[in-house]
DNA sequence: CATCAATTGGACTAAATAGTCCAAATATAT
DNA sequence: ATATATTTGGACTATTTAGTCCAATTGATG
């Protein structure tokens, strides 16, 4: 899956496994926070408590590091949302789903926004690599959500000829739109509004 | 208006103001293709051919210099936004200022994403006063298309009741959302897809 | 144990970068 | 014309930063 690790062919111990695992959960918590580009190595190195040495043991460089950032920050996030939608089939759920999402998102009045949408945005365009993996990241996301919809579709709560695949693109754009208009306002409202909006729309569908 | 010059106090030749505006105008580009981190003060000069000693006599430091980017961008948007909506009283005419952006961002393939949303993305968490007046922007320009739902509104193509602001919010996070799919797809097509959700929600809540 | 590979510490380098400084040149106003 | 303020050129400095190197240590394997 990953390529982001500079040693493929070697070995690896499980000391080794554990030093590349700090390094990776420093800097995906540093460039969370401060950003990729103002994210430096000796800030990962002081975070982690490694030395400089092991860094470049373990990848390539700063670029490699962060599509390994990518990859856990994907794994997190899907693994985080195929627990929340996996079972869910009803608007009810997805309602539940949003109240999740924008309840955490609060906490931080809407600092930070989304961890994938804010390294897509800030590294999509330097790095044709990581473009890819956060486009295929997005594109399992929106898959988990076409997946409660197609639910919803088999329990007629959407009529069949709904686009299953164009609502589910839209229902991501509404929520990471509404995590940047919440990250520049600080503030959960928008949020919560456009998200609203597209489940409203997807209700609405079966009442015509 | 703007904080960002260093020297508000002093007057400003013809001659000042031409090389501010420079300094501003390669900034912009560069910061637009590269990213605000990525954008070095040298290269501003060399792309604008300019001296340190003009850059640093206009602008306090380098964040001043992206806020003036900031109410750069943000007076080109809204002014081209006006343009585009401000006679704008018909769903049909929203659906031209859709194909319009759309259009727009397909040179790119959706690349480098919205003007705004991208340095909204990039700099928000680090700058106080420039994520305010990102803010403000964003409010400014869902002002315009929440006057557009006022006209429709107006004109029965919207129900009384429909709540103009949220929906305003809704569509720019739809499309906030839209630019950042596609710039991780490096394809337009989620975004017409986004904009196109929102706008049929509109358009449907005339139809129940 | 012996051997080889993986891992680590940390000093070191070269380049990039934001910011400073001052003298010279140009414009403005009286 | 003269005095004053703005504008400009560009060398210079401090720091930061990504990346290199090598010797020493630790772990795996036969």
């Amino acid at each position: 899956m990953t390529t982001a690790d500079s040693h493929n062919g070697r070995r690896l111990t499980a000391r080794g496994a554990k030093t590349r695992a700090r390094i990776v959960a420093a800097a995906t918590d540093l460039m969370y926070i401060r950003g990729v580009g103002a994210t430096t190595l000796d800030d990962v190195l002081a975070a982690s408590g490694v030395s400089k040495s092991q860094l470049y043991h373990h990848f390539d460089g700063k670029d490699a590091l962060i599509r390994a950032v990518i990859d856990h920050v994907g794994e997190r996030i899907i693994e985080r949302e195929r627990d929340a939608l996996s079972h869910v089939s009803t608007i009810r759920g997805l309602r539940r789903w949003r109240d999740a999402l924008v309840q955490n998102n609060g906490l931080r009045h809407g600092a930070y926004g989304c961890a994938l949408g804010s390294l897509a945005s800030e590294v999509s365009d330097h790095d044709a690599l990581a473009r890819q993996a956060l486009s295929q990241l997005f594109t399992e996301w929106q898959g988990l959500l076409a997946g409660v919809l197609r639910r919803l579709q088999d329990g007629g709560a959407l009529p069949p000829e709904a686009s299953v695949d164009q609502l589910a693109t839209g229902l991501m754009a509404a929520l990471q739109g509404g995590y940047l208009l919440a990250q520049t306002a600080r503030d959960v409202t928008p949020m919560a509004t456009s998200i609203d909006m597209a489940l409203a729309h997807i209700e609405s569908l079966s009442e015509r």
